[in-house]
This record gives C-alpha cells, sequence and structure tokens, in this order.
DNA sequence: GGTTGACCTCAAGTTTGGTTCAGGTTAAAG
DNA sequence: CTTTAACCTGAACCAAACTTGAGGTCAACC
C-alpha cells in the first residue's frame, strides 16, 4: 500500500510548475522568470505546459541558497551552466560549484571584517579624512573586489579638517 | 606667501558642484541625484548654481564609505537626518552615527560566517535536502533579518533522494 | 564680446529580481 | 459536458541608485 502512487504529485517523475512553486517555496512568476533567464529548463507537455524533472527541485534549491549568500542570479546561472548536461549531476558536481561561493564568501567576511575595523576609527573618530582614511581609500588593503561602489575616491586631497 | 589664494578651489570656503565631484570622486549627476534625496544639501547662487560648505565633502565621505558597508541611501539618509542642523557636527555626533553601522555589520558578518558553515555541510554534500537542510529552512538559527530573499521556504518535503 | 566649459532642469533609460495584470488555453473533477 | 483551477504569454510595473540626453543658461578667459 506503500505502492507508486500516480495520484500523488510526489510520486510522479515530473512537477508542473506549480508543484515545483510549492515544494520549493518560489513563485510560479519567480520559476518564470528563472527559466526566461536559463536557470532552469523544462519540457512542454501537447498543451504547451512546463513539466520539470524533480531534479529540477534542488537546482532551485541551489539557486535560493546562492540568492541567499548574496550570489547574483547570472552568476549562479553562469555556475549552474558548469554542470554537465548529459547526467544528473552527482553529490560531486554540487561540492564543486559551491567550493565557489565558499570561497566568495571567505573573501566577503574578511572585507567587512576590515570595513568594520576601519569604521572605529575612521568614522568613529570623526576624521574621514579623504587624504588619510583607509576607508575611502580602495587602494591599498581593502579589496577593490565585492559588491561595493566601483571606485571610491581616486585622489583626494583634504589639505584641512573642514 | 601661503597665505588663502581665492583663485586656489580649496582655499574658497565653498565648493561648486564640480568641484565636490572632484574632490569626493562622485560624479555630478550622483551628487545632483543625493541632493534630491536629501543626503545633502546647498545654497544657489544669484545664477542658480549650486554652492556647498566644505562640510559636504565629509557627509559625501560618509555616504560612500556607508554605502560600501552595504547600507542603502534611505538609511544612511535618515542616520544623516539625525545629525544636528544649526552647527557643524563634531566628532562625537559622526561616532554616534557609525556605531549603528558598526553594530549592523557585526551582525551581517556573523550571518554570513553562519551561512558559510552551512554551505560546507549542505551544498557541499550533496544533499540540499529541502527538509532536513538549515540552509534551506530560514526558521531555525539562521536569521529572518537581513538583505536576502524575503522567505525561503515555508515548508517543503522530500521524501526521496532525487 | 564671443567662444568654451561648467552648470542648470527634466525626462527617460539602465540593471536586478522579480510581481501583477489582461486575455486566452488546458486539464481535471463532478 | 460543464465548470473551475491551473496553466500560458506578453506587457507593464516596482524599487534602488544612478546615468544619459536634450535643450538651455552662466561664467571665465582672451
Amino acid at each position: 500500500m506503500e505502492a507508486p502512487n500516480p495520484a500523488v504529485p510526489w510520486d510522479r517523475d515530473e512537477l508542473t510548475v506549480g508543484d515545483l512553486a510549492a515544494r520549493s517555496g518560489v513563485s510560479v512568476s519567480a520559476l518564470h522568470f528563472y527559466e526566461r533567464k536559463g536557470l532552469i529548463a523544462s519540457r512542454r507537455t501537447s498543451g504547451n505546459q512546463r513539466r520539470y524533472p524533480r531534479e529540477t527541485l534542488r537546482r532551485v534549491a541551489f539557486i535560493r541558497v546562492s540568492q541567499r549568500v548574496g550570489i547574483p542570479l547570472a552568476d549562479i546561472g553562469a555556475a549552474l551552466a558548469t554542470l554537465p548536461g548529459d547526467r544528473t549531476p552527482t553529490a560531486k558536481d554540487w561540492r564543486r560549484i559551491s567550493q565557489a561561493w565558499h570561497d566568495d564568501l571567505d573573501a566577503r567576511i574578511e572585507q567587512l571584517s576590515r570595513l568594520r575595523d576601519h569604521l572605529t576609527d575612521c568614522i568613529g573618530c570623526g576624521c574621514l579624512s579623504l587624504r588619510r582614511c583607509a576607508l575611502t581609500n580602495p587602494h591599498d588593503e581593502l579589496a577593490e573586489a565585492g559588491p561595493g561602489p566601483r571606485t571610491l575616491l581616486v585622489e583626494g586631497l583634504e589639505p584641512d579638517g573642514a
């Protein structure tokens, strides 16, 4: 009595967009959007409705987790594009593509920590000198990579304390 | 011979928008934008041109640093609005308003660190189970505050390992 | 006093990550 | 066989943080 019952959605081997939405917690419109962006793919029924392989559930979970970590959709899509197209991705595949996120997170945590410490030094003291302050000068230890504004100050002179 | 020379821009006590742009590294259009949003203010000359007090230089520096730290402009504006309007802000004023950023950064660093550690556990192992994985479940230790997607998964069941 | 560069305003465009709506089709249940 | 829920497309809209462009003014130099 526990045999596969095609009437119960999670026993079918394909999911409708509604099933996928319900089980991933992502709205149907967002799933359409991901599909337009190439992050997920579906086959179409004769009536032009989407059907997703179960594996898509994991892709969507990966997308949401990655977004949570702060990765833009375009980057997530690029990472997903490196998964094999001819077989279901394995644990090893997922491990590989998530390694990049891990490194990225490490770097961002590092940078934020430095920023936090400089905050105390620079804004905290009220100086915020454009000339001296490490915060306003992205050239030295503060990374130029990262999601911040592209350039902060190229060369600023601050001759007095005004 | 080192007396104040009004011909040299940084010896005048007001700055044109171009001066401010050059010295802050922020484009003129962005400065106009900040002004429309109320983050900075200017007086107008008889010819309707903007003139900024030197102090604006520090405000702009504060804005860029805050953005670097990931604070939205609206929040930066709200913080700047708490500065005294009747006098030039002191070191103490700046220290106070930057304290909030410091706390915010601490929290975000904490959250990112947890996220990173879970990444290794969850995506790294390839499971990414919607049911079990802490990453996909925002209810327990992973904060619901923060700049991530609003809700991740309300209740997802994953009956098999597909 | 004329040319040039900096300034002005307002409107529209850009990107990211979607949501909402209109108008129409499909599929499943009764 | 009808009704209703779920699905389809495409276009429009949202917010943030700006940039770009058009069309016009101002000011500084020679």
